[in-house]
DNA sequence: CCGAATCCCTAGTAGAATAGTAGGGATTCA
DNA sequence: TGAATCCCTACTATTCTACTAGGGATTCGG
């Protein structure tokens, strides 16, 4: 019932490139360095993201990713199930389960409290979330 | 963001202790004939499951295990922490993540959704939802 | 056209976790 | 006493995780 390394590397990423107002090209070793992830490994992990057609890149020297969509249409869900396979919380059907088991009609509630959080929050979310909270922690006391 | 094996057939085992009506031992060979897990296995689990105090067992010939407290005082969450240790969707606070971070906030919304279904279901919840639903897809059409 | 910077691709790998199995020891009770 | 049961320790094959290594393909300024 957790989240692998790998899918919170991604979601750091794809929220580093959220945080660029215009898409530009941000390169991986930057990233790396911000977000303080294994480059090679997050080169794989882009990858992979870019394969599932949420981010973009260029190579060459002002090369580096971007996103491919507006953050407001990235969600958590979307990054996390790119990376991590889509989870169930159980195998369903499991094989040796009698058919008519009470658990299955559970697994679909949490599926869908999970769904509520995860599908609902995006990029866009996140990065006001985070600033307006830098505003609130760190007042103006000059007025 | 799954459960292993060893906690489904964790509640497998509990919901099948839950569906005797009183509190008599009932076989680990019986358990585990009647959910299909393998035997040698399911005793590693029962064990676990009765250091956390939620089953009491007797050896002997009329032995086995039965639940220490009622039904409806043991929730999936319960037996699920108990196999598979604390969920934490992600591991908080990542050792490398700026303080800042916008996800510790998101994980404890995705915990709290997630702990509205499991610790507020209970295996007596379970067992009368299962009987329910056995009544109304085999009717009587005897009248 | 060169070459430096960058992304791209395949492969390998140490260590941990998962899902068990094996074999016998300790209790209970008729 | 002995049969039935739970109890305990150890072992293991397989898979997964979190990387690392090494180079190849593009892009672009000069």
């Amino acid at each position: 019932m957790d989240v692998s390394v790998k899918g919170e590397y991604a979601l750091r990423a794809v929220f580093e490139l959220s945080c660029q107002g215009r898409p530009e090209p941000v390169k991986i070793a930057k990233i790396a360095e911000r977000q303080k992830i294994p480059q090679k490994f997050l080169e794989m992990i882009l990858a992979q993201l870019k394969q599932g057609g949420y981010l973009g890149s260029r190579r060459g020297v002002d090369g580096g990713y971007f996103l491919a969509r507006p953050p407001d249409q990235i969600t958590v869900g979307d990054i996390l199930r790119q990376i991590d396979g889509p989870f169930q919380p159980a195998k369903r059907p499991f094989a040796d389960e009698p058919t008519d088991s009470p658990f299955p009609e559970m697994w679909d509630r949490v599926e869908r409290a999970l769904s509520c959080v995860i599908d609902r929050t995006t990029f866009a979310d996140l990065v006001e979330r985070w600033r307006q909270r830098r505003v609130k922690g760190v007042p103006n006391w000059q007025i």
